[in-house]
DNA sequence: GCATGTGAAAATCTTCACAGCA
DNA sequence: TGCTGTGAAGATTTTCACATGC
């Protein structure tokens, strides 16, 4: 497969492809192309998704569920094997094979190894949310709040802002 | 409030602030600040939030619904008003106060003046849902599918793919 | 011949530093 | 004095063009 057939999938340039590719090494045989196989190998081991990650869910509300439930995390292997929410009425039900948990529980994920967390609370409650994540050892942070987390330099953070998203369309659509 | 403050709540340094509103007009008060109620006005009229926007989901599935009982669309201006699915089982149900109608009516958004479409189906449908969205004279799509819409140029698209944003979490952590 | 990988050019974005105004 | 708005410098990204290898 070619750059330009690559590029088509994705909506960009050839060019772009192959410099993006060359950061990190050389994929392709000239003349042919890339094996696509060997590519997403090689793509995996640069991104660190050649070997599985366990990550936590706080906040099991519309989007929380959501998330749980969406097959796409398990494709790249990311397994998400603990839930927390502050809500009685939901701590102890189980969601997607998952029992929820009460959020004060948050310190046990440094036990069980779990160095991602995915924050999908009200914004007012993120920050603390963050803070008790990293406390017990989350290096990795996806946060869907609307708000910008504060947190040390060794974890990183990626912040997904639904209606930001939302909001950009119109201004790209002068009749209204 | 001062740019400095400004760039503080937003993660970001107060001259980054300073030039994007340069490139769309004077808003503050040398010396002084911007008046923020003023600012958030003016902000509004750019981005076209100072009217009101109806939008269509489609695909009233886990995400679908996480979105449409996500209170932050309402704060900038966004009505969700029709929800659509293919699911004889959805169909007729009430979601948020709204009735979940059949796919095939989804022509009838020309007639109700719906001009942005939220796809949230599998991604093997996301463009055949595309289509029928802009031939229903809907202009602008948030699509939630992973994958790549093609679309005429006139209409605007913007995708979130959740996964894709976990998933570049590792390669910024060294220590797995 | 055909497609990669990459220096170099062009375009864009970020940072800086300061003139000018309240 | 304090903060904005902006030209210019610096850094980065994108695009191009082509030498190199299959």
């Amino acid at each position: 497969m070619s750059s330009r057939d690559i590029a088509g999938h994705l909506g960009v340039n050839p060019w772009q492809i192959r410099k993006d590719f060359s950061y990190f090494g050389s994929f392709g045989t000239p003349g042919v192309g890339y094996n696509i196989k060997k590519l997403i190998k090689q793509i995996n081991k640069i991104l660190r998704l050649d070997v599985g990650h366990k990550a936590a869910l706080v906040g099991v509300g519309n989007l929380g569920s959501a998330v749980m439930a969406y097959p796409e995390f398990k494709t790249y292997g990311f397994d998400i094997v603990a839930a927390f929410d502050s809500d009685p009425k939901k701590i102890g039900r189980k969601a997607n094979n998952i029992t929820i948990e009460d959020i004060s529980k948050i310190q046990s994920l440094k036990k069980r190894n779990i160095s991602f967390g995915i924050i999908a609370v009200p914004h007012n409650a993120a920050q603390q949310i963050a803070n008790a994540l990293i406390k017990a050892g989350v290096k990795g942070i996806l946060n869907f709040s609307p708000c910008y987390i504060t947190v040390p330099k060794k974890v990183k953070v990626i912040s997904i802002d639904i209606a930001m998203d939302l909001v950009r369309l119109p201004y790209y659509m002068p009749a209204g």
